[in-house]
DNA sequence: AGCACGCCGACT
DNA sequence: GTCGGCGTGCTC
């Protein structure tokens, strides 16, 4: 029996990223199991943690006495064997604690909660009690040591016993339950009992009735009430006489209510489509790890693809992942997949509130769901026995998670793909240049989906050069083709949807006397005008203020808003088009849970004629009666310091131009920009993909860029700027030597927003074609830092950085 | 991270 | 002399 467990603390640091050994205390030895979480003493005061066991066996090499384990959280593991490797290979290819990987995986209510408590001893004294207790029985410690002077007092007075310091390890996790009604008697007792009940107590004979066909069975309150038309006060009247029990049902949160989805059926399949879902299904059966790569134009219908690949799966006996993009997964999309695999499914996103998601990880682990549909973290959901990888609009930058640990869920999925030799499928109409490089090279399998569903043309697109237009007449978000283009939509009963790229194009405050720009005080950025809350907000730190009356730099009156955001180009367009029915979509209106998909149903019933909206317009909606998509400023993003500017421009375009003509009728798109020769643009119009696919490769070539080079990221920011910058030069003094002589190191340089948060931030960019030693080489750079980062230097690395700004 | 240990300046 | 500042090392 295995006496040593070997856990990971939570203590997400450098030295503490590896585990600790600790003795099973003996009447646990036979339940303790890898992959369960445990409370530990850890450190040389009173400390606990939470912990995983990643293994049990009889070896440490501590030598010295082994703490015992002090509590054991979980019944069953809660990481499996597989969970327990990703957790390794994720955390040493993104450079970062095992420990946060492994809570990456989990809903988050599994993470502890640590509470450092007061507690009185049989020493205190009537006037401590009096001063810190007031009677109670544990008093939190940082609510009470809020000064140098009363830390030491508490010091003192643990010192002499008259207080003791105690932690508690506080598991968030709560099962919700309903109340259930259960017979306490026998069926004869029961019938005993009715005959003594006096004559004319109807209810009560009823309750007594129903207890009897109970069978032994639980019945939740709810539904015993209707059934026999008993009150909850009689109810009650019962369990106090002894008749019932009431007892706790576990119940799931259901986040969508399954009763009113509509089951829906297989489509017929257009012979394309056809060849796809033999392909995939083949290395379902077969079974293959081959990775597919289904390159398709918006309308194609992937998503049909997707649902008959997976039935081949669940027919099988397998389970299914599908991964969609956060914004995508709309309740239409939701309702889609419900539609069709019914409760197998279970859904993963953001929306859930936390005990709503724990509740879907838990019908997941226990098989009671086998499909997964759900946004970049359901990578990690609990499926056993995965028969398909789904990762559709896989280009999309939201796969690749911002903060520590910074992995993306395409790599997560391929290596889940190898650990259980199921296939992937890898979606998009307009596919990273990653992913499609390697699709030509043979790495992945490419299948194509040419024509559109009921071979409807793609819409026609019109390129409209804002440069004229501003010359010839005055400054307007809306040319004049466009406008002209609404008005007829409006008059012909048909919808539009306008689309404002807001990346680094929002609405600022400037004086027009002396060119001030109102900055925030932390960051090294213009703050954000919010109408809704009449403030200035910093998008960066969250810092907010008062908007200016006068300038603060020269006083004039002369200071207004300038730029435009959404609420502006509504405004504008509200003035142009007086009767125009107009729905805004952003952050401001979408903030709310559920009002994202209330404004679209809006939309979608006719309620408006005109849909305004940032990038979150531009994937997935699809409504028939669209017939004009417009693009305000198609190049906002074209302008930024980042080598995938142009595939970002040209996939939102192509993307958002799918929105116009989805059914019967035709669309057009009309794009207004001031670069309009831009190759990104010139391809978009035409729907190129393969000509911007051929074209961008070259400009990757040339610039030694992905896919041509692998690339790596390492930030430094510190609270001064000349050490954060000295500190990025010996970095770079240091790694060179390490690297082989055909990588390129860029920087160090400044980030283009080089202060965030009052820090200052530095980078350097590793461009390699092999580097054999690299993974190594940055555990070691992130160890010798160690001293560095504890005086406030922090250092980050971002394998294949999605942004280089 | 959080805690203890340990070594220097201004107070009872 | 002691209290308390924070730099350094360690946590099974």
């Amino acid at each position: 029996m295995a006496q040593i467990a070997q856990v990971l603390v939570d203590v997400p640091t450098m030295q503490t990223n590896r585990p600790y050994s600790y003795q099973i205390p003996s009447a646990w030895q036979s339940q303790v199991q890898p992959g369960m979480r445990v409370v530990v003493p850890f450190g040389r005061g009173k400390r606990r943690v939470q912990g995983f066991v990643l293994a049990c066996n009889d070896v440490t090499t501590f030598d010295g006495d082994l703490k015992a384990i002090d509590s054991v959280v979980d019944l069953a593991p809660v990481l499996n064997q597989e969970a327990l490797k990703l957790t390794a290979w994720l955390a040493a290819s993104t450079f970062s604690f095992q420990i946060t990987c492994a809570q990456t995986m989990l809903p988050a209510v599994m993470r502890a909660k640590y509470e450092k408590l007061l507690r009185p001893t049989d020493q205190t004294s009537a006037a401590i009690d009096d001063q810190i207790f007031h009677g109670q029985t544990s008093v939190d410690f940082d609510a009470i040591a809020t000064t140098p002077a009363a830390v030491s007092q508490l010091l003192r007075l643990q010192a002499a016993g008259e207080v003791e310091v105690y932690y508690q390890v506080k598991n968030q996790a709560r099962h919700k339950t309903v109340v259930g009604v259960k017979a306490a008697l026998s069926v004869a007792d029961l019938k005993q009992v009715e005959t003594t009940v006096r004559s004319g107590a109807a209810k009560q004979l009823a309750l007594l009735n129903g207890l009897q066909t109970l069978n032994g069975e639980t019945l939740t309150q709810r539904e015993f009430s209707q059934r026999f038309d008993v009150s909850e006060a009689v109810i009650r009247t019962g369990e106090q006489k002894g008749w019932l029990q009431k007892t706790a049902i576990e119940v799931y949160r259901d986040p969508y209510a399954t009763a009113n989805i509509r089951p829906t059926k297989p489509l017929k399949l257009n012979d394309e489509q056809q060849v796809a879902v033999n392909q995939i299904v083949a290395a379902v059966d077969a079974p293959a790890t081959t990775t597919f790569l289904l390159e398709g134009v918006t309308g194609s219908g992937k998503t049909e693809v997707y649902l008959q690949s997976i039935a081949a799966a669940l027919a099988k006996g397998k389970t299914a992942l599908m991964l969609v993009p956060e914004i995508s997964l709309t309740p239409q999309m939701v309702q889609r997949v419900k539609g069709r695999f019914g409760k197998a499914v279970a859904v993963l996103h953001s929306g859930l509130s936390s005990g709503e998601k724990y509740d879907e990880w838990r019908r997941i682990r226990r098989h009671e769901a086998q499909v997964v549909v759900g946004a970049r973290s359901a990578v990690f959901a609990p499926l056993d026995n995965l028969g398909l990888i789904i990762m559709d609009e896989e280009h999309e930058s939201s796969y690749k998670q911002d903060d520590a640990p910074r992995y993306h869920a395409r790599q997560v999925a391929l290596w889940r793909s190898q650990y259980h030799h199921c296939p992937v499928v890898l979606g998009s109409a307009t596919p990273s240049l990653e992913t499609r490089a390697r699709a030509e090279k043979g790495v992945y399998q490419r299948l194509l989906l040419a024509d559109r569903v009921n071979r409807r043309p793609l819409p026609s697109v019109s390129i409209i050069d804002m440069k004229q237009e501003m010359q010839q007449h005055a400054e307007s978000n809306f040319s004049r083709a466009l406008l002209v283009a609404l008005q007829d939509r409006l008059e012909r009963h048909e919808q539009s949807v306008l689309m404002l790229n807001r990346r680094g194009y929002s609405s600022f405050v400037l004086c027009r006397d002396c060119g001030f720009v109102l900055k925030c005080p932390n960051c090294d950025i213009s703050l954000t005008l919010h109408m809704d809350t009449h403030t200035m907000k910093c998008h960066y730190c969250g810092h907010e203020e008062a908007i200016p009356k006068v300038c603060p730099n020269c006083h004039s009156r002369q200071i207004r808003y300038y730029g435009t955001g959404t609420e502006k180009v509504e405004e504008e367009l509200q003035n142009l088009l007086p009767d125009a029915r107009i729905i805004r979509m952003d952050n401001d209106t979408t903030r709310k849970k559920g009002a994202h998909a209330k404004l679209l149903t809006q939309f979608g019933s006719g309620e408006a004629d005109i849909l305004i909206g940032t990038q979150m317009i531009a994937k997935g909606l699809d409504f028939p009666n669209v017939t004009l998509v417009g693009v305000l400023n198609a190049d906002t993003a074209l302008g930024l310091p980042d080598f995938r500017a142009s595939e970002r421009t040209f996939q939102l375009l192509t993307q958002v131009s799918g929105r116009a003509g989805r059914a019967e009728k035709s669309g057009h798109v009309y794009i207004q920009t001031f670069n309009p020769d831009h190759y990104a643009i010139r391809f978009a119009k035409h729907h190129d993909y393969e000509g911007f696919f051929k074209y961008e490769m070259q400009m990757r070539h040339q610039g030694g860029y992905p896919p041509y080079y692998f690339t790596v990221q390492i930030t430094a920011s510190d609270l001064d700027e000349a050490v954060a910058a000295k500190r990025m030069y010996q970095l770079l003094q240091w790694l060179k030597p390490r690297l082989t002589p055909s990588t390129i190191i860029l920087g160090p340089t400044p980030k283009p927003i080089a202060r965030v948060n009052r820090r200052y931030y530095y980078q350097i960019v590793i461009k390699y074609k092999q580097e054999p030693n690299l993974e190594h080489t940055l555990t070691t750079l992130l160890q010798e830092t160690q001293v560095q980062q504890r005086q406030g230097l922090q250092i980050g690395i971002d394998v294949e950085p999605l942004h280089f700004m």
